[in-house]
DNA sequence: AAATTACTGTTATTTTAATAACAATGTTAA
DNA sequence: TTAACATTGTTATTAAAATAACAGTAATTT
């Protein structure tokens, strides 16, 4: 398929893909380049350049067919079977998070959650099974789950981690604060509130 | 002061900071490069080339001094007197992140909450009141609150957006999925959770 | 005393991302 | 029919970030 493409790039066709699925609801079946750039408040030229790299065109006068779009986008992110996703750590954002994935169709199903408390195990949230971290490395193995989200307080994140690579992860979205050093196999993607804030905070001062 | 500097080395020295801070606790009071390094898990050079943009020069055989190291990255990421923040929509987002920054002492302080819904209201979340947000834009202004998290459904961040730079908001940190725009003299910056962990499932699709 | 070592600080280079420039082309207007 | 226009697709340029190269230097070893 595709070569594989930029980083900034694929984060963009994520959200290209959501504000098409937008102007689908709203009945518009095509789309130009300078449409979509407004509704992510980007230039035309990146939205063009984009589409371009994922080897897409659309038609002079029309612009982009939007269901097709979305379904090139479809093919480049999402795998056919889908991917299955565990949540370690079923705290405040743990919850909030299964909450919030819950209502999305996407082809990413949280279909386990983990925690270390029995008070939180042997549950359903969201509509999704809570199980004792105790058994985490067996059922991720046994289900091929393929991501993992970590949030768990940041003391425990890298244990979690070890125990996620060795039970064969392939993708983490790491929420705590602990900074994570994975094999190369294994995709990171650290997610830090507390900096983004500072970083808010800075250049707030700055401006 | 400084020159402005990148944005990410910004968000390194708020890392570096954390790390320091714990370095500190450990009864540690020099560091060098290579191991502030390993605890981010980056290169040291980076991290020499972060600590020479904002100024600061360690010595050859000892590295550098932690706590000095800490107080000038506060000088430059903080005020003398704190910024405050305001969290609008108190959801299970919302709720989560008025929980995490509780414990926190930082000088960055959420000292308002707000909601539309009236069951959520005049009550006390982590210690910090949640007004009505017909309340908002007075409150905002009068308090002199500079900092926003917007965790309320992707519907309505452009009207709450719109309200807070009326009311003077000088930064704000955007969870909903809906991309803003925001006049240059507010600082954003946009965090989307969806799109983070789809780009991880590309990525595990592509390793 | 000279060579080696283990660091820092800084400049140079490379890589990645964004922006600008523009050729190509069907559509509308004159 | 011809000129102007609006759009795409692509190449060229610039900007931002990361990495590499290396000079300088105090301490240590030979
Ligand atoms: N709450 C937020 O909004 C927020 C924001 C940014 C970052 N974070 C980070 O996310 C993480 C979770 O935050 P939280 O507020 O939900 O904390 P929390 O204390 O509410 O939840 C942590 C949960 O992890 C569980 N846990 C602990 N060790 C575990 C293990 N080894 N395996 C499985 N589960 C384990 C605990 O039982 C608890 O349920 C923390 O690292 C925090 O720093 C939270
Ligand atoms: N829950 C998550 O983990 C998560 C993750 C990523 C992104 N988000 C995004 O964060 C936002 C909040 O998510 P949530 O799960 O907390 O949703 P939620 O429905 O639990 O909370 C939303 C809150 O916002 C309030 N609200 C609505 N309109 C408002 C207004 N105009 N002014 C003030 N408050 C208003 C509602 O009363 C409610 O309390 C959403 O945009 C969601 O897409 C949530």
């Amino acid at each position: 398929m595709t070569r594989k493409l930029p980083d900034k790039t694929v984060e963009r066709l994520s959200q290209y893909r959501r504000a098409l699925l937008n102007t689908l609801s709203g009945g518009k079946h095509h789309i130009f380049s300078h449409e979509i750039a407004n509704l992510l408040h980007i230039t035309a030229v990146q939205v063009r350049r984009d589409i371009m790299l994922i080897g897409y065109t659309g038609t002079l006068r029309q612009g982009y067919d939007v269901n097709e779009l979305i379904d090139i986008i479809g093919k480049i992110i999402d795998t056919r079977e889908g991917q299955k996703v565990a949540v370690i750590g079923i705290g405040n954002l743990g919850r909030a998070i299964m909450g919030y994935f819950s209502g999305k169709r996407t082809r990413l199903n949280i279909v386990a959650a983990f925690d270390s408390n029995p008070d939180k195990t042997d549950k359903i949230y969201a509509g999704v099974p809570c199980y004792h971290s105790d058994k985490m490395m067996e059922i991720i193995k046994n289900e091929s789950i393929s991501i993992a989200v970590i949030s768990v307080p940041g003391e425990f994140a890298e244990k979690v981690a070890e125990d996620l690579t060795m039970a064969g992860i392939k993708g983490i979205l790491n929420f705590s604060p602990k900074p994570l050093n994975m094999p190369a196999h294994v995709y990171l993607q650290e997610f830090d509130m507390l900096t983004m804030l500072e970083k808010v905070a800075y250049f707030v001062k700055k401006s």
